[in-house]
DNA sequence: CGTCCATTTGAGGTGGATCAACCCTAGTGG
DNA sequence: CCACTAGGGTTGATCCACCTCAAATGGACG
Protein backbone atom coordinates (compact mmCIF):
# COMPACT_ATOMS: atom_id res chain seq x y z
CA UNK A 1 0.00 0.00 0.00
CA UNK A 2 2.65 2.61 1.04
CA UNK A 3 5.34 2.52 -1.17
CA UNK A 4 7.92 5.21 0.32
CA UNK A 5 9.82 6.21 2.93
CA UNK A 6 8.79 6.72 6.26
CA UNK A 7 9.14 9.65 8.44
CA UNK A 8 7.58 11.88 11.37
CA UNK A 9 5.91 14.72 9.96
CA UNK A 10 8.24 17.94 10.02
CA UNK A 11 7.51 21.74 9.13
CA UNK A 12 8.24 22.45 5.86
CA UNK A 13 11.81 24.32 6.15
CA UNK A 14 11.67 26.04 3.26
CA UNK A 15 8.94 28.68 4.10
CA UNK A 16 6.88 27.53 1.00
CA UNK A 17 3.39 27.75 2.22
CA UNK A 18 0.32 25.39 1.09
CA UNK A 19 -2.00 26.89 -1.66
CA UNK A 20 -4.74 26.98 0.77
CA UNK A 21 -4.17 29.76 3.41
CA UNK A 22 -5.97 28.91 6.01
CA UNK A 23 -4.59 25.41 6.91
CA UNK A 24 -7.24 24.04 8.95
CA UNK A 25 -5.30 20.62 8.60
CA UNK A 26 -2.17 22.23 9.63
CA UNK A 27 -3.94 23.81 12.50
CA UNK A 28 -5.00 21.16 14.04
CA UNK A 29 -2.74 18.63 14.15
CA UNK A 30 -0.72 21.60 15.45
CA UNK A 31 -3.72 22.04 17.96
CA UNK A 32 -4.18 18.85 19.06
CA UNK A 33 -0.44 17.88 19.51
CA UNK A 34 -0.56 14.48 16.88
CA UNK A 35 2.12 12.70 15.29
CA UNK A 36 1.95 13.32 11.18
CA UNK A 37 3.25 11.28 9.06
CA UNK A 38 4.83 11.38 5.18
CA UNK A 39 4.08 8.89 2.77
CA UNK A 40 4.26 9.27 -1.45
CA UNK A 41 2.39 7.17 -3.72
CA UNK A 42 4.02 6.94 -7.41
CA UNK A 43 1.72 7.40 -10.23
CA UNK A 44 -1.86 5.63 -10.18
CA UNK A 45 -1.45 4.30 -7.34
CA UNK A 46 -4.56 3.43 -5.04
CA UNK A 47 -4.46 5.15 -1.72
CA UNK A 48 -7.42 3.55 -0.50
CA UNK A 49 -10.58 2.12 -1.23
CA UNK A 50 -13.91 2.19 -1.32
CA UNK A 51 -15.86 0.64 1.80
CA UNK A 52 -12.40 0.19 3.37
CA UNK A 53 -11.98 1.05 6.82
CA UNK A 54 -11.26 4.48 7.20
CA UNK A 55 -7.78 4.40 9.45
CA UNK A 56 -6.42 8.16 8.29
CA UNK A 57 -6.96 11.32 6.73
CA UNK A 58 -4.54 13.11 4.16
CA UNK A 59 -3.43 16.15 3.07
CA UNK A 60 -1.42 16.71 -0.06
CA UNK A 61 2.00 17.74 0.31
CA UNK A 62 2.72 17.57 -3.73
CA UNK A 63 1.04 15.67 -6.37
CA UNK A 64 -2.41 15.48 -7.33
CA UNK A 65 -5.40 12.57 -6.44
CA UNK A 66 -8.71 11.69 -7.45
CA UNK A 67 -11.62 10.28 -5.94
CA UNK A 68 -14.21 8.50 -7.52
CA UNK A 69 -16.60 5.88 -7.44
CA UNK A 70 -17.71 2.75 -10.28
CA UNK A 71 -20.31 1.75 -11.47
CA UNK A 72 -20.28 -2.23 -11.85
CA UNK A 73 -19.96 -2.18 -16.05
CA UNK A 74 -16.83 0.43 -15.12
CA UNK A 75 -18.82 3.64 -15.67
CA UNK A 76 -16.42 6.25 -13.69
CA UNK A 77 -17.73 9.37 -11.45
CA UNK A 78 -15.26 10.89 -10.18
CA UNK A 79 -16.02 13.15 -6.85
CA UNK A 80 -13.41 15.31 -6.04
CA UNK A 81 -9.27 16.41 -7.74
CA UNK A 82 -7.53 17.47 -4.43
CA UNK A 83 -4.05 19.22 -4.96
CA UNK A 84 -1.69 20.75 -2.97
CA UNK A 85 -3.03 21.64 0.67
CA UNK A 86 -5.90 19.81 0.19
CA UNK A 87 -7.36 17.24 2.82
CA UNK A 88 -8.69 13.73 1.52
CA UNK A 89 -10.38 10.79 3.22
CA UNK A 90 -11.83 12.31 5.81
CA UNK A 91 -14.93 10.58 7.11
CA UNK A 92 -17.46 10.87 9.85
CA UNK A 93 -18.20 6.89 9.49
CA UNK A 94 -16.33 4.24 9.74
CA UNK A 95 -15.29 3.75 6.19
CA UNK A 96 -14.14 5.60 2.87
CA UNK A 97 -17.25 6.38 0.26
CA UNK A 98 -15.15 6.47 -2.67
CA UNK A 99 -12.07 5.27 -4.13
CA UNK A 100 -8.69 7.55 -3.88
CA UNK A 101 -5.90 7.37 -6.48
CA UNK A 102 -2.87 9.04 -6.84
CA UNK A 103 -2.44 11.30 -10.11
CA UNK A 104 1.16 11.65 -10.48
CA UNK A 105 3.92 11.15 -8.07
CA UNK A 106 2.52 12.45 -4.45
CA UNK A 107 3.43 12.86 -1.26
CA UNK A 108 1.23 12.83 1.56
CA UNK A 109 0.75 13.79 5.28
CA UNK A 110 -1.38 11.41 7.39
CA UNK A 111 -2.63 11.18 10.69
CA UNK A 112 -4.32 8.65 12.20
CA UNK A 113 -8.48 8.92 11.98
CA UNK A 114 -8.71 7.53 15.62
CA UNK A 115 -6.61 10.29 16.76
CA UNK A 116 -8.52 13.14 14.92
CA UNK A 117 -11.25 11.65 16.83
CA UNK A 118 -10.19 11.57 20.10
CA UNK A 119 -8.42 15.30 19.96
CA UNK A 120 -12.34 16.37 18.64
CA UNK A 121 -13.92 14.87 22.04
CA UNK A 122 -11.20 17.08 23.75
CA UNK A 123 -11.16 20.31 22.09
CA UNK A 124 -14.67 21.54 20.56
CA UNK A 125 -12.25 23.80 18.38
CA UNK A 126 -10.88 20.66 16.35
CA UNK A 127 -14.85 19.32 16.28
CA UNK A 128 -15.63 22.09 14.61
CA UNK A 129 -12.77 22.01 12.05
CA UNK A 130 -13.51 18.62 11.06
CA UNK A 131 -17.46 19.79 10.65
CA UNK A 132 -16.59 22.47 8.76
CA UNK A 133 -13.99 20.44 6.62
CA UNK A 134 -17.01 18.35 5.37
CA UNK A 135 -19.11 20.65 5.17
CA UNK A 136 -16.77 22.57 2.45
CA UNK A 137 -17.05 19.07 0.64
CA UNK A 138 -20.50 18.92 1.03
CA UNK A 139 -20.56 22.61 -0.64
CA UNK A 140 -18.55 21.49 -3.52
CA UNK A 141 -20.50 18.42 -4.31
CA UNK A 142 -23.52 20.75 -4.17
CA UNK A 143 -22.54 22.93 -6.87
CA UNK A 144 -21.40 19.73 -8.99
CA UNK A 145 -24.28 18.42 -8.61
CA UNK A 146 -26.17 21.44 -10.28
CA UNK A 147 -23.02 21.03 -12.94
CA UNK A 148 -24.11 16.89 -13.73
CA UNK A 149 -27.36 17.46 -13.74
CA UNK A 150 -27.99 20.86 -16.11
CA UNK A 151 -24.97 22.17 -17.44
CA UNK A 152 -24.11 21.47 -20.82
CA UNK A 153 -21.19 20.61 -22.16
CA UNK A 154 -18.96 23.56 -22.76
CA UNK A 155 -20.70 25.28 -19.43
CA UNK A 156 -18.81 22.07 -17.55
CA UNK A 157 -15.77 22.41 -18.90
CA UNK A 158 -15.39 26.26 -18.68
CA UNK A 159 -16.66 26.10 -14.72
CA UNK A 160 -13.46 22.89 -15.02
CA UNK A 161 -11.12 25.50 -16.20
CA UNK A 162 -12.20 28.36 -13.37
CA UNK A 163 -12.40 25.86 -10.81
CA UNK A 164 -8.20 25.11 -11.58
CA UNK A 165 -7.46 28.23 -12.57
CA UNK A 166 -8.31 29.37 -8.72
CA UNK A 167 -6.84 26.36 -7.94
CA UNK A 168 -3.69 25.60 -9.16
CA UNK A 169 -2.54 28.49 -11.43
CA UNK A 170 1.00 29.40 -10.90
CA UNK A 171 2.21 32.75 -12.77
CA UNK A 172 -0.67 32.58 -15.33
CA UNK A 173 0.00 28.80 -16.31
CA UNK A 174 -1.77 26.35 -15.73
CA UNK A 175 -0.50 22.80 -15.69
CA UNK A 176 -3.47 20.37 -15.22
CA UNK A 177 -1.74 17.12 -13.43
CA UNK A 178 -5.54 14.69 -14.60
CA UNK A 179 -5.54 13.73 -18.76
CA UNK A 180 -9.00 13.95 -20.69
CA UNK A 181 -10.77 11.22 -19.70
CA UNK A 182 -10.13 12.13 -15.75
CA UNK A 183 -11.56 15.59 -16.58
CA UNK A 184 -14.79 13.67 -18.53
CA UNK A 185 -15.00 11.14 -15.60
CA UNK A 186 -15.17 14.71 -13.15
CA UNK A 187 -17.44 16.28 -15.65
CA UNK A 188 -19.69 13.53 -16.86
CA UNK A 189 -18.50 13.52 -20.08
CA UNK A 190 -16.15 11.49 -22.43
CA UNK A 191 -12.90 12.65 -23.19
CA UNK A 192 -13.78 13.37 -26.76
CA UNK A 193 -16.31 15.76 -25.63
CA UNK A 194 -13.81 17.38 -23.34
CA UNK A 195 -11.25 17.36 -25.95
CA UNK A 196 -13.91 19.10 -28.66
CA UNK A 197 -14.52 22.11 -25.95
CA UNK A 198 -11.43 23.08 -25.26
CA UNK A 199 -9.93 23.14 -28.85
CA UNK A 200 -13.42 25.22 -29.72
CA UNK A 201 -11.97 27.48 -26.70
CA UNK A 202 -8.49 27.75 -28.15
CA UNK A 203 -10.14 28.45 -31.76
CA UNK A 204 -12.19 31.50 -30.29
CA UNK A 205 -9.02 33.01 -28.20
CA UNK A 206 -10.41 32.08 -25.02
CA UNK A 207 -7.21 29.88 -24.12
CA UNK A 208 -3.79 29.13 -25.34
CA UNK A 209 -2.05 25.35 -24.89
CA UNK A 210 1.59 24.85 -24.69
CA UNK A 211 0.95 21.28 -24.60
CA UNK A 212 -1.90 19.95 -23.99
CA UNK A 213 -1.88 19.69 -20.39
CA UNK A 214 -0.52 23.84 -20.08
CA UNK A 215 -3.45 26.25 -19.83
CA UNK A 216 -3.18 30.00 -20.10
CA UNK A 217 -6.70 31.52 -19.50
CA UNK A 218 -6.80 34.25 -22.24
CA UNK A 219 -10.32 35.56 -21.29
CA UNK A 220 -11.68 34.58 -17.98
CA UNK A 221 -14.87 36.99 -18.26
CA UNK A 222 -15.98 34.90 -21.20
CA UNK A 223 -15.38 31.71 -19.30
CA UNK A 224 -17.42 33.11 -16.50
CA UNK A 225 -20.27 34.34 -18.88
CA UNK A 226 -20.14 30.68 -20.12
CA UNK A 227 -20.69 29.37 -16.40
CA UNK A 228 -24.46 30.42 -16.53
CA UNK B 1 -42.71 33.95 6.15
CA UNK B 2 -43.96 31.67 8.91
CA UNK B 3 -47.39 31.33 8.05
CA UNK B 4 -49.18 29.50 10.75
CA UNK B 5 -49.17 28.84 14.92
CA UNK B 6 -46.34 29.59 16.45
CA UNK B 7 -46.06 26.40 19.69
CA UNK B 8 -43.47 25.36 22.15
CA UNK B 9 -41.78 21.97 20.72
CA UNK B 10 -43.38 18.94 22.77
CA UNK B 11 -42.48 15.48 22.65
CA UNK B 12 -44.93 13.83 20.44
CA UNK B 13 -48.00 12.45 22.51
CA UNK B 14 -49.40 9.64 20.31
CA UNK B 15 -45.96 7.91 20.31
CA UNK B 16 -45.95 7.80 16.73
CA UNK B 17 -42.29 7.49 15.99
CA UNK B 18 -40.25 9.65 13.13
CA UNK B 19 -39.56 7.70 10.30
CA UNK B 20 -35.72 7.55 10.82
CA UNK B 21 -35.21 5.72 14.19
CA UNK B 22 -32.28 7.11 15.32
CA UNK B 23 -33.99 10.64 15.74
CA UNK B 24 -30.28 12.53 16.57
CA UNK B 25 -32.08 16.34 15.77
CA UNK B 26 -34.32 15.09 18.65
CA UNK B 27 -31.85 13.83 20.61
CA UNK B 28 -29.45 16.76 20.22
CA UNK B 29 -32.21 18.97 21.42
CA UNK B 30 -32.88 16.98 24.26
CA UNK B 31 -29.01 16.91 25.33
CA UNK B 32 -28.98 20.76 25.16
CA UNK B 33 -32.29 21.75 26.42
CA UNK B 34 -32.97 23.79 23.56
CA UNK B 35 -36.27 25.66 23.02
CA UNK B 36 -37.70 23.98 19.44
CA UNK B 37 -40.29 25.51 17.98
CA UNK B 38 -43.06 24.31 15.45
CA UNK B 39 -43.89 26.68 12.20
CA UNK B 40 -45.97 25.55 9.13
CA UNK B 41 -45.78 26.09 5.56
CA UNK B 42 -48.40 25.71 2.90
CA UNK B 43 -47.93 24.30 -0.63
CA UNK B 44 -45.03 25.32 -2.57
CA UNK B 45 -44.02 28.22 -0.12
CA UNK B 46 -39.87 28.81 0.36
CA UNK B 47 -38.83 28.55 3.69
CA UNK B 48 -35.56 30.22 2.75
CA UNK B 49 -33.63 31.36 0.17
CA UNK B 50 -30.59 30.71 -1.11
CA UNK B 51 -27.34 32.35 0.45
CA UNK B 52 -29.96 33.72 3.03
CA UNK B 53 -28.54 34.12 6.70
CA UNK B 54 -28.69 30.87 7.81
CA UNK B 55 -30.77 31.45 11.27
CA UNK B 56 -32.31 28.05 11.88
CA UNK B 57 -31.82 24.45 11.54
CA UNK B 58 -35.40 22.67 10.78
CA UNK B 59 -36.52 19.10 11.50
CA UNK B 60 -39.71 18.54 9.05
CA UNK B 61 -43.02 16.87 11.07
CA UNK B 62 -45.04 16.02 8.48
CA UNK B 63 -44.45 17.04 4.71
CA UNK B 64 -41.84 17.57 2.09
CA UNK B 65 -39.87 19.51 1.58
CA UNK B 66 -36.98 20.16 -1.69
CA UNK B 67 -34.14 21.91 -1.74
CA UNK B 68 -32.46 23.20 -5.08
CA UNK B 69 -30.41 25.37 -6.86
CA UNK B 70 -31.01 27.38 -10.48
CA UNK B 71 -29.04 28.53 -13.20
CA UNK B 72 -29.72 32.16 -14.58
CA UNK B 73 -31.85 30.87 -17.10
CA UNK B 74 -33.94 28.97 -14.85
CA UNK B 75 -32.32 25.67 -15.12
CA UNK B 76 -33.06 24.09 -11.75
CA UNK B 77 -31.19 21.19 -10.09
CA UNK B 78 -32.85 19.53 -6.42
CA UNK B 79 -30.21 18.74 -4.35
CA UNK B 80 -32.23 16.39 -2.06
CA UNK B 81 -35.92 15.56 -1.20
CA UNK B 82 -36.57 15.81 2.67
CA UNK B 83 -39.58 13.93 4.83
CA UNK B 84 -40.81 13.21 8.15
CA UNK B 85 -38.29 13.48 10.60
CA UNK B 86 -35.30 14.92 8.19
CA UNK B 87 -33.55 17.94 9.01
CA UNK B 88 -32.28 20.04 6.51
CA UNK B 89 -31.25 23.66 6.48
CA UNK B 90 -28.00 22.79 8.85
CA UNK B 91 -24.76 24.64 7.34
CA UNK B 92 -21.51 25.25 8.83
CA UNK B 93 -21.04 28.52 7.05
CA UNK B 94 -23.12 31.67 7.83
CA UNK B 95 -25.36 30.95 4.63
CA UNK B 96 -27.75 28.62 3.12
CA UNK B 97 -26.54 27.04 -0.15
CA UNK B 98 -30.14 26.26 -1.79
CA UNK B 99 -33.29 27.42 -1.95
CA UNK B 100 -35.96 25.23 0.35
CA UNK B 101 -39.52 25.03 -0.42
CA UNK B 102 -42.17 22.97 0.52
CA UNK B 103 -43.63 20.51 -1.66
CA UNK B 104 -47.15 20.30 0.03
CA UNK B 105 -48.25 21.85 3.34
CA UNK B 106 -45.50 21.37 5.48
CA UNK B 107 -44.53 21.51 9.64
CA UNK B 108 -41.42 21.84 10.87
CA UNK B 109 -39.70 22.19 14.35
CA UNK B 110 -36.65 24.76 14.02
CA UNK B 111 -34.05 25.78 16.56
CA UNK B 112 -31.41 28.36 16.43
CA UNK B 113 -28.41 27.85 14.82
CA UNK B 114 -26.91 29.93 16.77
CA UNK B 115 -28.15 27.90 20.17
CA UNK B 116 -26.94 24.56 18.49
CA UNK B 117 -23.50 26.37 17.83
CA UNK B 118 -23.17 27.45 21.24
CA UNK B 119 -24.13 23.65 22.43
CA UNK B 120 -21.99 22.28 19.97
CA UNK B 121 -19.12 24.20 22.25
CA UNK B 122 -20.06 23.43 25.54
CA UNK B 123 -21.15 19.05 24.52
CA UNK B 124 -19.33 17.35 22.17
CA UNK B 125 -21.08 15.06 21.67
CA UNK B 126 -23.82 17.41 20.31
CA UNK B 127 -20.43 18.80 17.94
CA UNK B 128 -20.51 14.99 16.57
CA UNK B 129 -23.72 14.73 16.06
CA UNK B 130 -23.69 17.90 13.83
CA UNK B 131 -20.43 16.66 11.61
CA UNK B 132 -22.24 13.40 11.31
CA UNK B 133 -25.33 14.61 10.01
CA UNK B 134 -23.22 16.73 7.39
CA UNK B 135 -21.56 13.54 6.94
CA UNK B 136 -24.57 12.20 6.09
CA UNK B 137 -25.38 14.90 3.43
CA UNK B 138 -22.28 14.48 1.98
CA UNK B 139 -22.55 10.76 1.26
CA UNK B 140 -26.33 11.46 -0.33
CA UNK B 141 -24.53 13.78 -2.43
CA UNK B 142 -21.92 11.86 -3.41
CA UNK B 143 -24.00 8.77 -4.75
CA UNK B 144 -26.11 11.58 -6.32
CA UNK B 145 -23.04 12.86 -8.48
CA UNK B 146 -22.62 9.22 -9.35
CA UNK B 147 -26.10 8.96 -10.86
CA UNK B 148 -26.16 12.42 -12.61
CA UNK B 149 -23.12 11.98 -13.92
CA UNK B 150 -22.95 8.15 -15.30
CA UNK B 151 -26.43 6.26 -14.95
CA UNK B 152 -29.03 6.46 -18.08
CA UNK B 153 -32.79 7.70 -17.16
CA UNK B 154 -34.22 4.35 -16.53
CA UNK B 155 -31.58 3.78 -14.16
CA UNK B 156 -32.27 7.02 -12.52
CA UNK B 157 -35.66 6.26 -12.29
CA UNK B 158 -34.81 3.16 -10.56
CA UNK B 159 -32.74 4.54 -8.15
CA UNK B 160 -35.12 7.45 -7.22
CA UNK B 161 -38.09 4.32 -6.87
CA UNK B 162 -36.07 2.15 -4.34
CA UNK B 163 -35.18 5.32 -2.27
CA UNK B 164 -38.47 6.97 -1.67
CA UNK B 165 -39.47 3.17 -1.37
CA UNK B 166 -37.12 2.89 1.66
CA UNK B 167 -37.75 6.24 2.52
CA UNK B 168 -41.57 6.54 2.72
CA UNK B 169 -43.19 3.02 1.77
CA UNK B 170 -45.95 2.30 4.43
CA UNK B 171 -47.95 -0.25 3.71
CA UNK B 172 -46.23 -1.18 0.57
CA UNK B 173 -48.04 2.05 -0.74
CA UNK B 174 -45.77 4.66 -1.61
CA UNK B 175 -47.21 8.08 -1.77
CA UNK B 176 -44.85 10.62 -3.47
CA UNK B 177 -45.68 14.27 -2.36
CA UNK B 178 -43.41 15.64 -5.29
CA UNK B 179 -44.79 16.52 -9.42
CA UNK B 180 -42.93 14.52 -12.54
CA UNK B 181 -41.20 17.83 -13.08
CA UNK B 182 -39.50 17.54 -9.38
CA UNK B 183 -38.49 14.43 -10.14
CA UNK B 184 -37.04 15.18 -13.16
CA UNK B 185 -35.18 18.35 -11.46
CA UNK B 186 -34.08 16.24 -8.87
CA UNK B 187 -32.47 13.22 -11.58
CA UNK B 188 -31.50 15.78 -13.80
CA UNK B 189 -33.41 14.61 -16.90
CA UNK B 190 -36.96 16.31 -18.00
CA UNK B 191 -40.61 15.66 -16.92
CA UNK B 192 -41.37 13.76 -20.28
CA UNK B 193 -38.64 11.25 -19.59
CA UNK B 194 -39.69 10.25 -16.49
CA UNK B 195 -43.26 10.06 -17.31
CA UNK B 196 -42.08 7.48 -20.07
CA UNK B 197 -39.54 5.41 -17.55
CA UNK B 198 -42.14 5.01 -15.23
CA UNK B 199 -44.75 3.53 -17.88
CA UNK B 200 -42.39 1.77 -19.30
CA UNK B 201 -41.60 -0.15 -15.92
CA UNK B 202 -45.46 -0.13 -15.50
CA UNK B 203 -46.15 -1.75 -18.74
CA UNK B 204 -42.78 -4.40 -17.78
CA UNK B 205 -44.99 -5.29 -14.71
CA UNK B 206 -42.35 -4.06 -12.69
CA UNK B 207 -44.49 -1.04 -10.51
CA UNK B 208 -48.76 -0.78 -10.16
CA UNK B 209 -50.37 3.01 -10.11
CA UNK B 210 -53.73 3.75 -8.63
CA UNK B 211 -53.18 7.66 -8.86
CA UNK B 212 -50.44 8.85 -11.13
CA UNK B 213 -48.43 9.28 -7.28
CA UNK B 214 -49.64 6.51 -5.44
CA UNK B 215 -46.69 4.03 -6.74
CA UNK B 216 -46.66 0.02 -5.75
CA UNK B 217 -43.63 -1.56 -6.35
CA UNK B 218 -43.96 -5.06 -8.00
CA UNK B 219 -40.45 -6.57 -8.66
CA UNK B 220 -37.87 -4.34 -6.42
CA UNK B 221 -35.43 -7.03 -7.35
CA UNK B 222 -35.65 -5.26 -11.10
CA UNK B 223 -35.41 -2.40 -10.07
CA UNK B 224 -31.96 -2.94 -7.87
CA UNK B 225 -30.61 -4.67 -10.84
CA UNK B 226 -31.22 -1.43 -13.10
CA UNK B 227 -29.50 0.41 -10.56
CA UNK B 228 -26.07 -0.83 -11.62
C1' DC C 1 -70.36 19.01 -14.22
C1' DG C 2 -66.73 21.78 -15.73
C1' DT C 3 -62.23 23.72 -15.25
C1' DC C 4 -57.44 23.40 -14.55
C1' DC C 5 -53.25 21.34 -14.10
C1' DA C 6 -50.54 17.27 -13.94
C1' DT C 7 -49.44 13.55 -16.60
C1' DT C 8 -49.09 10.79 -20.65
C1' DT C 9 -48.11 9.99 -25.31
C1' DG C 10 -46.46 11.07 -29.96
C1' DA C 11 -43.25 13.00 -33.52
C1' DG C 12 -39.20 14.92 -34.60
C1' DG C 13 -34.71 17.21 -33.47
C1' DT C 14 -30.02 17.38 -31.35
C1' DG C 15 -26.12 17.37 -28.09
C1' DG C 16 -23.08 14.44 -26.77
C1' DA C 17 -21.70 9.43 -27.23
C1' DT C 18 -19.59 6.06 -30.04
C1' DC C 19 -16.55 4.27 -33.35
C1' DA C 20 -12.54 5.06 -36.02
C1' DA C 21 -8.40 7.17 -37.83
C1' DC C 22 -4.74 10.02 -37.24
C1' DC C 23 -1.43 13.03 -34.86
C1' DC C 24 1.66 14.60 -31.42
C1' DT C 25 5.02 14.23 -27.96
C1' DA C 26 7.51 12.42 -24.11
C1' DG C 27 10.17 8.74 -23.04
C1' DT C 28 13.39 4.82 -24.55
C1' DG C 29 17.00 2.67 -26.37
C1' DG C 30 20.34 2.45 -29.84
C1' DC D 1 21.69 12.76 -30.73
C1' DC D 2 18.28 10.71 -33.23
C1' DA D 3 14.85 6.98 -34.53
C1' DC D 4 11.27 4.42 -32.65
C1' DT D 5 7.38 3.57 -29.91
C1' DA D 6 3.45 3.88 -26.95
C1' DG D 7 0.06 6.35 -24.87
C1' DG D 8 -2.45 10.61 -24.75
C1' DG D 9 -4.87 13.82 -27.49
C1' DT D 10 -7.38 15.47 -31.60
C1' DT D 11 -10.56 15.24 -35.22
C1' DG D 12 -14.14 13.25 -38.22
C1' DA D 13 -18.44 10.55 -39.23
C1' DT D 14 -22.31 8.54 -37.58
C1' DC D 15 -25.64 7.17 -34.05
C1' DC D 16 -28.98 7.36 -30.45
C1' DA D 17 -30.76 8.56 -25.80
C1' DC D 18 -32.85 12.06 -24.29
C1' DC D 19 -34.84 16.71 -25.19
C1' DT D 20 -38.24 19.66 -27.32
C1' DC D 21 -42.51 20.76 -29.03
C1' DA D 22 -47.24 19.51 -29.42
C1' DA D 23 -51.53 17.39 -28.39
C1' DA D 24 -54.51 14.30 -25.94
C1' DT D 25 -55.94 12.36 -21.53
C1' DG D 26 -57.03 12.11 -16.77
C1' DG D 27 -57.83 13.32 -11.95
C1' DA D 28 -58.69 16.58 -8.32
C1' DC D 29 -61.47 20.06 -6.78
C1' DG D 30 -64.66 23.83 -7.00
Amino acid sequence: MFTQSVSPYKVPHDGKPHTNIGDTFGIIVGRASLVATEFSYSKEEEIYGEDEPAEFVYQIVRGAVRTHKLLSDGRRQIGAFHLPGDVFGLEASPTHRLTAEAIIDTTVRLVKRSSLEHAATIDVEVARSLWRMTAGDLQHAENHMLLLGRKTAMERVAAFLLEMDRRLSAAAMMALPMCRRDIGDYLGLTLETVSRALSELHDRGTLDFSGARQIVLRNRQHLRTMNA
